[in-house]
DNA sequence: GTCTATAGGACGATAGAC
DNA sequence: GTCTATCGTCCTATAGAC
Protein backbone atom coordinates (compact mmCIF):
# COMPACT_ATOMS: atom_id res chain seq x y z
CA UNK A 1 0.00 0.00 0.00
CA UNK A 2 3.21 2.41 -0.63
CA UNK A 3 0.98 5.00 -1.83
CA UNK A 4 -0.49 3.74 -4.94
CA UNK A 5 -1.63 7.59 -5.90
CA UNK A 6 1.34 9.12 -7.24
CA UNK A 7 0.31 10.43 -10.39
CA UNK A 8 1.02 14.21 -10.75
CA UNK A 9 3.01 14.68 -7.39
CA UNK A 10 6.59 15.08 -7.63
CA UNK A 11 9.30 14.90 -4.68
CA UNK A 12 10.00 18.61 -3.13
CA UNK A 13 13.35 18.68 -4.65
CA UNK A 14 12.89 18.20 -7.99
CA UNK A 15 9.68 20.50 -8.01
CA UNK A 16 11.80 22.99 -6.37
CA UNK A 17 14.29 22.60 -9.12
CA UNK A 18 11.35 22.85 -11.91
CA UNK A 19 10.52 25.96 -10.70
CA UNK A 20 14.02 27.56 -10.28
CA UNK A 21 14.44 26.46 -14.25
CA UNK A 22 10.77 27.64 -15.15
CA UNK A 23 11.71 31.17 -13.44
CA UNK A 24 15.36 31.90 -14.58
CA UNK A 25 13.70 32.04 -17.74
CA UNK A 26 11.16 33.90 -17.34
CA UNK A 27 12.60 36.58 -15.84
CA UNK A 28 15.58 36.33 -18.13
CA UNK A 29 12.18 37.01 -20.48
CA UNK A 30 10.50 39.59 -18.79
CA UNK A 31 12.55 40.93 -15.48
CA UNK A 32 11.23 40.48 -12.28
CA UNK A 33 8.49 43.28 -12.29
CA UNK A 34 7.33 41.30 -15.46
CA UNK A 35 7.18 38.13 -13.95
CA UNK A 36 3.76 36.69 -13.06
CA UNK A 37 3.76 33.60 -10.68
CA UNK A 38 0.64 32.67 -12.39
CA UNK A 39 2.60 31.93 -15.18
CA UNK A 40 5.16 30.22 -13.30
CA UNK A 41 2.81 27.94 -11.89
CA UNK A 42 1.26 27.12 -15.48
CA UNK A 43 4.28 26.44 -17.03
CA UNK A 44 5.58 23.81 -13.76
CA UNK A 45 2.48 22.44 -14.27
CA UNK A 46 1.05 23.62 -10.23
CA UNK A 47 -1.49 26.04 -9.30
CA UNK A 48 -0.87 29.24 -7.73
CA UNK A 49 -0.82 28.06 -4.13
CA UNK A 50 1.05 25.05 -4.64
CA UNK A 51 4.13 27.02 -6.44
CA UNK A 52 3.49 29.51 -2.93
CA UNK A 53 4.11 26.71 -1.18
CA UNK A 54 7.49 25.75 -2.11
CA UNK A 55 9.07 29.47 -2.44
CA UNK A 56 7.05 30.99 0.21
CA UNK A 57 6.72 34.47 -1.66
CA UNK A 58 7.68 36.32 -5.33
CA UNK A 59 10.24 37.54 -3.61
CA UNK A 60 11.51 34.27 -2.01
CA UNK A 61 11.18 32.83 -5.63
CA UNK A 62 13.84 34.96 -6.65
CA UNK A 63 16.05 35.04 -3.63
CA UNK A 64 15.78 30.90 -4.52
CA UNK A 65 16.55 31.41 -8.34
CA UNK A 66 20.23 33.76 -7.41
CA UNK A 67 21.42 31.39 -4.61
CA UNK A 68 21.11 28.67 -7.02
CA UNK A 69 22.91 30.21 -9.87
CA UNK A 70 25.75 31.48 -6.83
CA UNK A 71 26.15 27.70 -6.42
CA UNK A 72 26.06 26.86 -9.56
CA UNK A 73 28.20 29.47 -11.08
CA UNK A 74 31.09 28.85 -8.33
CA UNK A 75 31.31 25.04 -9.24
CA UNK A 76 31.51 25.84 -12.61
CA UNK A 77 34.12 27.70 -12.12
CA UNK A 78 36.35 25.80 -9.70
CA UNK A 79 35.88 23.36 -12.42
CA UNK A 80 36.82 24.89 -15.43
CA UNK A 81 39.73 26.71 -13.87
CA UNK A 82 41.02 23.19 -12.86
CA UNK A 83 39.90 21.06 -10.19
CA UNK A 84 43.00 21.78 -7.79
CA UNK A 85 42.36 25.79 -8.24
CA UNK A 86 40.85 26.91 -4.41
CA UNK A 87 36.78 28.52 -4.43
CA UNK A 88 36.33 31.89 -5.50
CA UNK A 89 37.32 33.31 -2.86
CA UNK A 90 41.05 32.12 -3.40
CA UNK A 91 41.25 32.60 -7.01
CA UNK A 92 44.72 34.27 -6.40
CA UNK A 93 47.71 32.82 -9.08
CA UNK A 94 45.34 31.90 -11.59
CA UNK A 95 46.03 35.55 -13.20
CA UNK A 96 43.21 37.76 -14.27
CA UNK A 97 43.67 36.71 -18.02
CA UNK A 98 42.81 33.06 -17.64
CA UNK A 99 40.12 34.20 -15.32
CA UNK A 100 38.75 35.94 -17.46
CA UNK A 101 38.68 33.64 -20.58
CA UNK A 102 37.13 31.11 -17.95
CA UNK A 103 34.08 33.57 -17.62
CA UNK A 104 33.28 34.26 -21.37
CA UNK A 105 33.49 30.93 -22.31
CA UNK A 106 31.15 29.66 -19.86
CA UNK A 107 28.84 32.62 -20.23
CA UNK A 108 28.86 31.71 -24.14
CA UNK A 109 27.32 28.96 -23.66
CA UNK A 110 24.34 29.74 -21.50
CA UNK A 111 22.45 33.09 -23.11
CA UNK A 112 19.75 32.69 -20.79
CA UNK A 113 21.62 33.22 -17.76
CA UNK A 114 23.50 36.05 -19.10
CA UNK A 115 20.42 37.40 -20.03
CA UNK A 116 19.23 36.61 -15.93
CA UNK A 117 21.20 38.61 -14.60
CA UNK A 118 21.71 41.55 -17.63
CA UNK A 119 17.75 42.30 -16.76
CA UNK A 120 18.06 41.87 -12.83
CA UNK A 121 21.42 43.86 -12.45
CA UNK A 122 19.58 46.99 -14.29
CA UNK A 123 16.47 46.33 -12.52
CA UNK A 124 17.66 46.21 -9.08
CA UNK A 125 19.51 49.52 -9.59
CA UNK A 126 16.40 51.25 -7.81
CA UNK A 127 16.56 50.61 -4.37
CA UNK A 128 13.49 49.30 -3.79
CA UNK A 129 14.40 46.09 -5.72
CA UNK A 130 14.38 42.82 -4.11
CA UNK A 131 17.80 41.81 -5.40
CA UNK A 132 19.13 45.78 -4.57
CA UNK A 133 21.75 44.84 -1.92
CA UNK A 134 22.41 41.15 -3.90
CA UNK A 135 23.74 43.09 -6.83
CA UNK A 136 25.52 45.91 -4.92
CA UNK A 137 27.31 42.84 -2.98
CA UNK A 138 27.93 41.21 -6.06
CA UNK A 139 29.39 44.25 -7.79
CA UNK A 140 32.14 44.93 -5.00
CA UNK A 141 32.91 41.31 -4.51
CA UNK A 142 33.92 41.42 -8.26
CA UNK A 143 35.58 44.13 -8.17
CA UNK A 144 38.05 43.56 -5.22
CA UNK A 145 38.68 40.00 -6.77
CA UNK A 146 39.07 41.84 -10.07
CA UNK A 147 41.38 44.08 -8.02
CA UNK A 148 43.33 41.78 -6.08
CA UNK A 149 44.15 40.02 -9.65
CA UNK A 150 44.98 43.25 -11.24
CA UNK A 151 47.78 44.07 -8.91
CA UNK A 152 50.55 42.85 -11.10
CA UNK A 153 48.98 43.56 -14.34
CA UNK A 154 48.65 47.40 -13.64
CA UNK A 155 49.95 50.26 -12.01
CA UNK A 156 45.69 51.25 -11.20
CA UNK A 157 44.57 48.17 -10.43
CA UNK A 158 41.46 49.43 -9.25
CA UNK A 159 40.73 51.27 -12.60
CA UNK A 160 41.57 47.99 -14.71
CA UNK A 161 39.57 45.89 -12.52
CA UNK A 162 36.43 48.31 -13.60
CA UNK A 163 37.32 47.73 -17.12
CA UNK A 164 37.28 44.71 -17.46
CA UNK A 165 34.01 44.41 -15.56
CA UNK A 166 32.24 46.73 -17.47
CA UNK A 167 33.51 45.06 -21.06
CA UNK A 168 32.40 42.10 -19.99
CA UNK A 169 28.73 43.52 -18.84
CA UNK A 170 28.87 45.52 -22.20
CA UNK A 171 30.00 43.22 -24.73
CA UNK A 172 27.20 40.94 -23.25
CA UNK A 173 24.49 42.73 -23.87
CA UNK A 174 25.55 43.55 -27.41
CA UNK A 175 25.59 39.79 -27.62
CA UNK A 176 22.27 39.47 -26.69
CA UNK A 177 20.89 41.55 -28.73
CA UNK A 178 22.68 40.48 -31.80
CA UNK A 179 23.50 36.70 -31.19
CA UNK A 180 24.39 35.92 -34.86
CA UNK A 181 25.85 39.36 -35.39
CA UNK A 182 28.96 38.69 -32.90
CA UNK A 183 31.07 36.29 -31.15
CA UNK A 184 31.51 36.54 -27.27
CA UNK A 185 34.83 34.54 -27.10
CA UNK A 186 35.76 36.51 -29.87
CA UNK A 187 35.62 40.21 -29.07
CA UNK A 188 36.83 38.74 -25.59
CA UNK A 189 39.97 38.08 -27.13
CA UNK A 190 40.45 41.04 -28.76
CA UNK A 191 39.76 43.10 -26.17
CA UNK A 192 42.06 40.79 -24.05
CA UNK A 193 44.66 41.69 -26.59
CA UNK A 194 44.16 45.45 -25.50
CA UNK A 195 44.29 45.22 -22.10
CA UNK A 196 46.65 42.34 -21.37
CA UNK A 197 49.01 42.59 -24.79
CA UNK B 1 -17.14 85.25 -22.20
CA UNK B 2 -13.54 83.59 -23.51
CA UNK B 3 -13.45 80.86 -21.00
CA UNK B 4 -13.33 81.95 -17.33
CA UNK B 5 -12.72 78.57 -15.82
CA UNK B 6 -9.06 77.89 -16.72
CA UNK B 7 -8.42 77.16 -13.39
CA UNK B 8 -6.14 73.38 -13.16
CA UNK B 9 -6.15 73.25 -16.79
CA UNK B 10 -2.99 73.15 -18.79
CA UNK B 11 -1.77 73.82 -22.90
CA UNK B 12 -1.19 70.19 -24.11
CA UNK B 13 2.40 71.32 -24.96
CA UNK B 14 3.34 72.04 -21.02
CA UNK B 15 1.03 69.06 -19.97
CA UNK B 16 3.34 66.63 -22.28
CA UNK B 17 6.23 68.14 -21.24
CA UNK B 18 5.57 67.25 -17.42
CA UNK B 19 4.01 63.74 -17.87
CA UNK B 20 7.14 63.41 -20.08
CA UNK B 21 9.12 64.31 -17.31
CA UNK B 22 7.56 62.08 -14.45
CA UNK B 23 7.33 58.89 -16.54
CA UNK B 24 11.17 59.45 -17.35
CA UNK B 25 11.93 59.47 -13.70
CA UNK B 26 9.15 56.36 -12.70
CA UNK B 27 10.72 54.09 -15.34
CA UNK B 28 14.25 54.95 -14.44
CA UNK B 29 13.31 53.56 -11.14
CA UNK B 30 10.73 50.77 -12.33
CA UNK B 31 11.21 49.50 -15.49
CA UNK B 32 8.49 49.48 -17.86
CA UNK B 33 7.02 47.06 -16.64
CA UNK B 34 6.88 48.15 -13.26
CA UNK B 35 5.21 51.38 -14.40
CA UNK B 36 1.63 51.90 -13.57
CA UNK B 37 -0.57 54.61 -15.51
CA UNK B 38 -2.06 55.37 -12.16
CA UNK B 39 1.20 56.69 -10.63
CA UNK B 40 2.26 58.82 -13.35
CA UNK B 41 -1.09 60.55 -13.39
CA UNK B 42 -1.24 61.08 -9.34
CA UNK B 43 2.28 62.69 -10.13
CA UNK B 44 1.33 64.80 -13.04
CA UNK B 45 -2.06 65.80 -10.55
CA UNK B 46 -4.13 64.30 -13.64
CA UNK B 47 -6.90 61.06 -13.42
CA UNK B 48 -5.55 58.22 -15.96
CA UNK B 49 -7.90 58.65 -18.70
CA UNK B 50 -6.74 62.49 -18.70
CA UNK B 51 -3.25 60.85 -19.17
CA UNK B 52 -4.57 58.72 -22.06
CA UNK B 53 -5.83 61.62 -23.70
CA UNK B 54 -2.24 62.73 -24.02
CA UNK B 55 -0.30 59.67 -24.85
CA UNK B 56 -2.70 57.01 -26.49
CA UNK B 57 -1.81 53.91 -24.36
CA UNK B 58 0.67 52.71 -22.43
CA UNK B 59 3.09 51.85 -25.28
CA UNK B 60 2.48 55.41 -26.39
CA UNK B 61 3.97 56.71 -23.75
CA UNK B 62 7.21 54.88 -23.80
CA UNK B 63 7.89 55.81 -27.38
CA UNK B 64 6.94 59.76 -26.35
CA UNK B 65 9.37 59.76 -23.67
CA UNK B 66 12.27 57.93 -26.21
CA UNK B 67 10.99 60.13 -28.66
CA UNK B 68 11.73 63.55 -26.92
CA UNK B 69 14.98 61.72 -25.05
CA UNK B 70 16.32 61.85 -28.34
CA UNK B 71 15.44 64.95 -29.81
CA UNK B 72 17.28 66.43 -26.79
CA UNK B 73 20.12 64.02 -26.83
CA UNK B 74 20.63 65.26 -30.56
CA UNK B 75 20.96 68.98 -29.35
CA UNK B 76 22.99 68.46 -26.53
CA UNK B 77 25.48 66.83 -28.35
CA UNK B 78 25.66 69.16 -31.56
CA UNK B 79 25.67 71.92 -28.79
CA UNK B 80 28.82 70.27 -26.54
CA UNK B 81 30.81 69.90 -29.47
CA UNK B 82 30.52 73.40 -30.86
CA UNK B 83 28.02 74.86 -33.28
CA UNK B 84 29.75 73.97 -36.40
CA UNK B 85 29.19 70.63 -35.93
CA UNK B 86 26.93 68.81 -38.09
CA UNK B 87 24.18 66.42 -36.84
CA UNK B 88 25.06 63.15 -35.61
CA UNK B 89 24.31 61.39 -38.58
CA UNK B 90 27.98 63.00 -39.42
CA UNK B 91 29.96 63.74 -36.85
CA UNK B 92 33.04 63.05 -39.15
CA UNK B 93 35.81 64.97 -38.28
CA UNK B 94 35.22 65.40 -34.58
CA UNK B 95 37.23 62.13 -33.41
CA UNK B 96 36.16 59.63 -31.77
CA UNK B 97 38.30 60.62 -28.72
CA UNK B 98 36.43 63.58 -28.26
CA UNK B 99 32.74 62.48 -29.62
CA UNK B 100 33.28 60.55 -26.45
CA UNK B 101 34.57 62.54 -23.65
CA UNK B 102 31.69 64.83 -24.83
CA UNK B 103 29.05 61.64 -24.27
CA UNK B 104 30.80 61.10 -20.95
CA UNK B 105 30.91 64.49 -19.56
CA UNK B 106 26.73 64.94 -20.66
CA UNK B 107 25.73 61.68 -19.04
CA UNK B 108 28.01 62.13 -15.89
CA UNK B 109 25.34 65.53 -15.34
CA UNK B 110 21.87 63.27 -15.60
CA UNK B 111 21.94 60.22 -13.51
CA UNK B 112 18.57 59.62 -13.99
CA UNK B 113 18.33 59.57 -17.67
CA UNK B 114 21.44 57.29 -17.88
CA UNK B 115 19.40 54.99 -15.69
CA UNK B 116 16.39 55.05 -17.74
CA UNK B 117 18.45 54.03 -20.77
CA UNK B 118 20.54 51.24 -19.15
CA UNK B 119 17.11 50.13 -17.54
CA UNK B 120 14.69 50.16 -20.71
CA UNK B 121 18.10 48.66 -22.73
CA UNK B 122 18.14 45.48 -20.71
CA UNK B 123 14.64 45.18 -20.17
CA UNK B 124 14.13 45.43 -24.10
CA UNK B 125 16.22 42.07 -25.17
CA UNK B 126 13.03 40.74 -24.77
CA UNK B 127 11.59 40.46 -28.13
CA UNK B 128 7.77 41.56 -26.82
CA UNK B 129 8.86 44.41 -25.44
CA UNK B 130 7.87 47.71 -26.84
CA UNK B 131 10.87 49.22 -27.19
CA UNK B 132 12.93 46.05 -28.53
CA UNK B 133 12.85 47.35 -32.37
CA UNK B 134 13.65 50.54 -30.83
CA UNK B 135 17.20 49.62 -28.78
CA UNK B 136 17.75 47.22 -31.88
CA UNK B 137 18.02 49.96 -33.82
CA UNK B 138 19.51 51.96 -31.56
CA UNK B 139 22.22 49.62 -31.01
CA UNK B 140 23.05 49.75 -33.99
CA UNK B 141 23.18 52.75 -35.37
CA UNK B 142 25.49 54.06 -32.71
CA UNK B 143 27.90 50.99 -33.68
CA UNK B 144 27.91 52.18 -37.49
CA UNK B 145 28.62 55.89 -36.04
CA UNK B 146 31.93 54.60 -33.47
CA UNK B 147 32.73 51.98 -36.38
CA UNK B 148 33.24 54.74 -39.03
CA UNK B 149 35.39 57.08 -36.69
CA UNK B 150 37.25 54.46 -35.35
CA UNK B 151 39.15 53.86 -38.94
CA UNK B 152 41.71 55.75 -38.69
CA UNK B 153 42.50 54.84 -34.51
CA UNK B 154 42.41 51.35 -34.74
CA UNK B 155 43.06 48.78 -37.49
CA UNK B 156 39.98 46.50 -36.00
CA UNK B 157 37.76 49.88 -35.61
CA UNK B 158 34.76 47.06 -35.60
CA UNK B 159 36.27 45.56 -32.61
CA UNK B 160 36.99 48.86 -31.07
CA UNK B 161 33.76 50.34 -31.78
CA UNK B 162 32.27 47.40 -29.75
CA UNK B 163 34.31 47.96 -27.01
CA UNK B 164 33.65 51.63 -26.62
CA UNK B 165 30.15 51.06 -26.53
CA UNK B 166 30.59 48.11 -23.80
CA UNK B 167 32.69 50.44 -21.95
CA UNK B 168 30.24 53.08 -21.61
CA UNK B 169 27.46 51.06 -21.17
CA UNK B 170 29.35 49.27 -18.55
CA UNK B 171 31.15 51.60 -16.35
CA UNK B 172 27.76 53.66 -16.00
CA UNK B 173 26.19 50.91 -14.31
CA UNK B 174 28.85 50.75 -11.91
CA UNK B 175 28.84 54.54 -11.46
CA UNK B 176 24.75 53.91 -11.18
CA UNK B 177 24.87 51.24 -8.16
CA UNK B 178 27.56 53.45 -6.26
CA UNK B 179 27.62 57.53 -7.39
CA UNK B 180 29.58 58.10 -4.60
CA UNK B 181 32.39 55.06 -5.31
CA UNK B 182 33.13 56.22 -8.68
CA UNK B 183 33.69 59.55 -11.17
CA UNK B 184 31.90 58.69 -14.20
CA UNK B 185 34.09 61.41 -16.00
CA UNK B 186 37.82 60.32 -14.30
CA UNK B 187 37.21 56.53 -15.21
CA UNK B 188 36.71 57.58 -18.67
CA UNK B 189 39.96 59.36 -19.14
CA UNK B 190 41.58 56.26 -17.46
CA UNK B 191 39.52 54.24 -20.47
CA UNK B 192 40.68 56.91 -23.14
CA UNK B 193 44.22 56.35 -21.85
CA UNK B 194 43.93 52.42 -22.55
CA UNK B 195 42.04 52.29 -25.73
CA UNK B 196 43.82 55.66 -27.63
CA UNK B 197 46.58 56.62 -25.50
C1' DG C 1 -8.90 69.07 -22.74
C1' DT C 2 -10.21 67.07 -18.61
C1' DC C 3 -13.38 64.82 -15.89
C1' DT C 4 -16.58 60.71 -13.53
C1' DA C 5 -17.88 56.18 -13.85
C1' DT C 6 -17.09 51.72 -14.94
C1' DA C 7 -15.90 47.78 -17.49
C1' DG C 8 -13.14 43.62 -17.43
C1' DG C 9 -8.98 41.31 -16.01
C1' DA C 10 -4.74 39.99 -13.70
C1' DC C 11 -2.25 40.35 -9.73
C1' DG C 12 -0.15 38.36 -4.97
C1' DA C 13 -1.57 36.10 -1.13
C1' DT C 14 -4.53 33.40 2.43
C1' DA C 15 -7.61 29.67 4.46
C1' DG C 16 -8.72 25.22 4.78
C1' DA C 17 -10.00 20.55 2.64
C1' DC C 18 -7.89 16.26 1.11
C1' DG D 1 2.19 18.36 -1.56
C1' DT D 2 -1.49 20.00 -4.03
C1' DC D 3 -5.91 21.47 -4.46
C1' DT D 4 -10.51 24.82 -4.65
C1' DA D 5 -12.25 29.01 -3.42
C1' DT D 6 -11.81 33.55 -2.44
C1' DC D 7 -10.12 38.08 -0.82
C1' DG D 8 -8.77 42.76 -1.83
C1' DT D 9 -5.99 45.45 -4.72
C1' DC D 10 -4.19 47.01 -8.76
C1' DC D 11 -4.16 47.35 -13.63
C1' DT D 12 -5.24 49.32 -18.81
C1' DA D 13 -8.71 51.03 -21.42
C1' DT D 14 -13.44 52.83 -22.90
C1' DA D 15 -17.81 55.73 -22.89
C1' DG D 16 -19.75 59.83 -22.39
C1' DA D 17 -20.68 64.30 -19.63
C1' DC D 18 -18.96 69.02 -19.18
Amino acid sequence: MNRGTARARKPAAERRRQIIEVTTRLIAERGFWGLSMQDVADECGVTVPGLLHHVGSKDGLLVAVLDHRDAADADALVAELGSGAPPPSGVDGVGLRRLCAALVRRNAGQPEIVRLFAVLEAESLAPCHPAHLYFAARQERTLEMFTALAVGVSDRPGSLARQVMALMDGLQIQWLRDPGGTDLVTEWEAVAETLFG
